[in-house]
DNA sequence: TATGATTATGGCTTTTGTGCTATAATAATT
DNA sequence: AATTATTATAGCACAAAAGCCATAATCATA
């Protein structure tokens, strides 16, 4: 049987607000002297996981940006202190 | 042959952090007068998505927060502008 | 320049986010 | 009370997030 292709279907992979996320992220690493292995660790995530952020290879979810601004001890909304800009 | 069953593989769903993202989003739709269709519709989102984070039903990635936060014309961090209680 | 530390990448797997499509439940309005 | 608008839930499919493991690439620094 032919079957449908549903080849519309499309995610959404929001590349600016990704750079602008994974930037983010190193400078903060790096202010609080983090290493990506650390903060992996300490966030109960895999280093290749904290790679793939700040590398912009993912669309991580807020459950992960939570576990990470803990790690760092700081708001979650410092993460996101950039200006994304509009469509 | 024996199968590794790699059951200590977790994923993370941090349920109080998707507890307060869920209230500000409805919080932050209503004062913008928006329905969640609405919201939906100009996020380029589905309805049921919507309703599942309101309803904490799921962990959102960014991009689709970032969809959401340009349709509500508010910064990111406005949506995350609540205290992560520390684990 | 060699060695060690850190970061990046790649394959594979499992779980889950999200789309799609209905339908049910609840809230407003007439 | 009956309609209508809005929100919530549910099942299925597919793409992707994230885990795990290994290795390559890059960066420091002795």
């Amino acid at each position: 049987m032919k079957e449908k292709k549903d080849s519309s279907r499309k995610l959404i992979f929001d590349k600016e607000g990704i750079t602008l996320l994974a930037n983010r992220l190193k400078q903060i690493r790096k202010e609080k002297g983090f290493t990506q292995e650390e903060l992996a660790y300490q966030s109960e995530l895999t280093l290749s996981q904290i790679a793939r952020i700040e590398t912009m290879k993912t669309n991580p979810t807020v459950s992960t940006i939570f576990c990470i601004t803990r790690t760092l001890e700081i708001p979650v909304s410092e993460l996101f202190n950039f200006q994304l800009p509009k469509k």
